[in-house]
DNA sequence: TCAATTCCTTTCATTAATCAAGTGAAAACG
DNA sequence: CGTTTTCACTTGATTAATGAAAGGAATTGA
């Protein structure tokens, strides 16, 4: 991990499609030796995969809630089976030490479906919600 | 937005560098069939980027934190100066309401460092903090 | 019924990715 | 100190993907 690991690493951030040619030019080097550096970076696991940016907005999905659940029973695989199943809303969520048990990010395209949702949980958890305004960074 | 597309978002968001040829086998088109849909939903904003997912543990970033911050004062601006500043450990953050002003998702390589990042924004804010322990999806 | 449009395929030229050598500099070792 | 190994890179040849153009089928609308 050189510099110029770290730049192939920003400008991937930037453009995960840039073509190797391309990505030769910023930092300096031929197509190939960028190849072979992308090649490490993969198999040292730092590149941990390619994706695209999907804009939940423009998918209708406008409401973007965290919701922290404490779960009302050690059993929590019926709970976690819920938000599996939730793959349309539930796009990460955390085992976390803190507030509550779990974090869950989540996207709902209107206050009724998380409402649905909240309402589901609570069979499980008692949970407190943020709702996110505005999305800064990445 | 027909089955098609969505498939193609699900296949892309699992490895955005995907060749259109690839993809098309996928999806049962052509790629250059495919290259055309890609494009629109790319021009729809759908699509809005192609990225790379980088293992922050990998780099050495073990720590993984949600920092919930209560603002003191009403201007934030230097607040969130500091938060642009540390973009090594601050990924994304985001205006809320509930029960904080800010939600602040960060990696650190020690806990050290996270204290020192709380020293330094308890200037500006109270804050919570949850540490994740453990991510799924994605 | 007849354009106009959309969405796709096929074909071909262009461009990029990949593979195989080959070079040079630094590190390892007798 | 000299030799060899290793590493990161470049160059050149081959293979594969992309992009542009042309054309065909299904759909829409006057």
């Amino acid at each position: 991990m050189d510099s110029t690991d770290q730049l192939i690493l920003r400008e991937l951030s930037r453009n995960g499609r840039m073509t190797m040619k391309e990505l030769g030019e910023k930092v300096h080097l031929t197509g190939q030796a960028t190849a072979a550096r992308v090649l490490k970076l993969e198999e040292a696991g730092i590149i941990d995969g390619y994706t695209i940016r999907v804009s939940k907005e423009k998918l209708g999905y406008i409401v973007h809630a965290f919701v922290t659940a404490i779960m009302h029973e050690p059993r929590h695989q019926k709970f976690l089976d819920e938000l599996d199943r939730r793959q349309d809303t539930v796009s990460r969520y955390f085992k976390t030490s803190g507030e509550g048990c779990y974090l869950i990010e989540c996207h709902f395209p209107t206050h009724q479906e998380l409402d649905d949702f909240l309402n589901d949980i609570s069979e499980f958890a008692s949970y407190k919600v943020t709702i996110a305004i505005q999305q800064y960074g990445q």
